[in-house]
DNA sequence: TAGATACCTTATAG
DNA sequence: ACTATAAGGTATC
């Protein structure tokens, strides 16, 4: 398979972008390091790593690797990476409007400052929501674990400059994986969500892209009726894949951190409580709030 | 309808 | 070494 290469420009996208802090946040789960461990507790960023991850264009598997070298994102693939790249990571969204539409708040600021640079992803639908389902009591770098393990045992493969990479699987090769296989993978208790959320999209119950377009609320709502998918995994697929930028999904860090700094907005049930801190962090962008805050607590 | 509890597995703290 | 605890929660009663 040929190998097309390219470059893309930061100065010509508006704002920062830091692409470790992007995709190594807890936001996507589809991206490998070529380098070696991600989430390695360093807790520096701006790094030069290659990260990896196979894409799909018009179904068929692609792989997709890029390194931000400054200002520049350098990317090598079997297809043209370019519009994928800025698709995926982002890369017009403007940070400094967003953070300037964001109240001022001691501890959003901090967490801006923290890891300024870093965007939003935007990941494929489907794989966003088995990632989030395995979410659910496990730690970022399991949870990527669990969804390199799901890749290699039930993904397609595709060979890549001399090497073999596995596409995420599909909803009919996750349906036809059996309860007991995804246990043997770690997933614990998670298996049967995965496998029966699978099944759904697979024979055309439900699929996640059918919450686009709804308004926020009933598009939760759309999302939760998959197995294992309650409002805060909902709230991620919305706010990770989904392009619903208000979405701010109420994990234990989060909850947290507003007991200790936004009391007025614990409202005792998720929907009132979303609603208050939605508003607390300016509604429009507020999931980016969410996201730098969480990324600036764990 | 609000509240309590079980659920897999692993890494880390004590 | 060994046990307790908690990890981007959800389903069920």
């Amino acid at each position: 398979m040929s190998m097309e290469r390219g470059a893309l420009a930061l100065s010509e996208f508006p704002g920062p972008f830091d692409l470790q802090s992007t995709v190594e946040s807890g936001q996507s789960y589809l991206w490998d390091r070529a380098d070696g461990e991600m989430y390695d507790e360093s807790g520096v960023f701006g790094g030069d790593h290659w990260y990896e991850t196979v894409v799909r264009v018009e179904g068929t598997p692609a792989v997709v690797r890029v390194r931000q070298v400054e200002d520049r994102l350098e990317w090598e693939s079997s297809v043209d990476a370019m519009s994928i790249l800025r698709e995926r990571l982002r890369l017009d969204d403007d940070l400094p409007a967003i953070r300037a539409a964001t109240p001022d708040d001691d501890v959003v600021e901090a967490a801006f400052d923290a890891s300024w640079g870093m965007h939003l992803v935007d990941d494929p639908a489907f794989p966003s929501l088995i990632s989030f389902i395995c979410s659910a009591q496990m730690r970022v770098g399991r949870i990527h674990g669990m969804q390199q393990e799901l890749a290699r045992a039930f993904g397609s493969t595709v060979e890549f400059d001399g090497r073999t990479y596995h596409a995420f699987p599909t909803p009919e090769q996750l349906a036809a994986a059996t309860e007991a296989e995804l246990r043997d993978l770690g997933l614990g208790y998670r298996a049967p969500y995965v496998r029966d959320t699978a099944k759904m999209v697979a024979d055309g119950e439900a699929h996640p892209d059918e919450a686009v377009g709804l308004a926020y609320e009933d598009a939760r709502d759309s999302l939760t009726r998959f197995v294992g998918v309650g409002d805060k995994v909902a709230d991620c697929v919305l706010l990770f894949a989904l392009d619903y930028l208000e979405a701010v999904p109420l994990d234990t860090w989060i909850r947290t951190t507003i007991e200790e700094y936004f009391p007025d907005c614990d409202r005792g049930d998720y929907a009132d409580t979303s609603r208050a801190i939605r508003e607390a962090f300016g509604g429009e962008y507020a999931g980016y709030a969410q996201t730098y805050v969480f990324h600036y607590l764990r």
